[in-house]
DNA sequence: GATTGCGGAATCTAACGGGA
DNA sequence: TCCCGTTAGATTCCGCAATC
């Protein structure tokens, strides 16, 4: 909730409806402020809405410190440098490198060039750039050739086209240093990261399917969670590679939120396809990444 | 070992202020 | 009007102790 007037009355916040919204006009304006009639019609708009008349008149004053406010975050998120990682309060086992885990980084892909890229693409530049790519930028994930596992690519640092074969990309990946960037082939071993599904759209997840849902807060929402609907915000990635970090400290951490390992697991997920599934990742608070066989946990 | 409850830190976001 | 923060209440998240 947001800072409440000073004036005492109650605090107000934007329903997710509006805010969509106010992004929409925002990007139509190519991160301009819009000029006061478009607020005004939008504070109007917002008052007349089913939630909001008759109870809460939504002012110019408050639409137009959304945009202030959105302009600049949007402008101090831009100003980081690509690929940085997000601090968190969260503890994370160092010994656990923490890939394909969403990470607010942009990497752009390469156009001819030897340096490396600070500037990030618009999804609409891409092709392919499908569902849930409205933000303003793609994000990639290359597969290692030194483990065969897919990780979050930082920064596009370089490309060459070899006289055989598929063009290459050096990429960095997220999370690590130079040591650890590699060429790899742009046609088979760089792709669109996972996309953010909603759990409801669960059950028209395949074995071998990437998805990226939402997390849970399961203390509050999930004491009995059994069923996907009720899993509305669950973190999970299904993937087949393995990831890079030792099977040892993957049960050290399985040990750890095997709690909510059973509790996250959305049952329509886990029957989708039945025994046929070989291993699922799931990906919980950015940093346990665990490899179970979904099948131990009927037994 | 599993579960629950609590406290505190971190994060989010609307409101606000000062300066150009 | 705009930019650049800062403020402050609400919310989220996590660690840890207590309990089962």
């Amino acid at each position: 909730m947001g800072r409440p007037p000073s004036n005492g009355g109650p605090a107000f916040r934007f329903t997710t409806t509006e805010v969509e919204e106010m992004d929409t006009v925002l990007q139509e304006h190519h991160n301009q402020m819009p000029v006061r009639e478009i607020l005004v019609s939008l504070a109007e708009k917002f008052s007349e809405s089913a939630d909001r008349k008759g109870k809460i008149v939504v002012q110019f004053k408050q639409v137009w410190n959304w945009f202030q406010n959105r302009r600049y975050a949007i402008r101090a998120k831009s100003s980081k440098v690509p690929g940085k990682l997000n601090i968190t309060s969260m503890p994370r086992d160092d010994s656990v490198p923490v890939r394909n885990v969403p990470q607010p980084v942009a990497a752009p892909m390469p156009p001819p060039m030897t340096a490396p890229i600070s500037a990030a693409m618009p999804a609409s530049t891409v092709p392919g750039a499908g569902r849930h790519m409205s933000e303003s930028y793609m994000e990639f994930e290359a597969k290692s050739s030194r483990d065969g596992a897919w990780y979050d690519v930082a920064t596009f640092l370089a490309h060459r086209y070899l006289e055989m074969g598929d063009p290459e990309v050096e990429v960095r990946f997220a999370g690590f240093g130079p040591e650890e960037d590699e060429w790899v082939n742009i046609r088979k071993h760089v792709r669109q990261r996972s996309l953010p599904c909603e759990a409801s759209e669960c059950v028209a997840v395949l074995p071998g399917d990437l998805i990226l849902c939402f997390q849970v807060d399961i203390r509050k929402n999930c004491k009995s969670m059994i069923t996907c609907k009720q899993s509305l915000r669950v973190y999970i990635s299904l993937i087949k590679p393995f990831l890079r970090f030792n099977f040892l400290n993957a049960l050290k951490i399985f040990r750890k939120v095997k709690i909510r390992l059973f509790t996250l697991m959305p049952m329509p997920l886990m029957r989708k396809g039945g025994g046929m599934m070989y291993e699922v990742v799931v990906v919980d608070f950015w940093c346990a990444m665990i490899m179970i066989n979904p099948r131990k946990l009927y037994l």
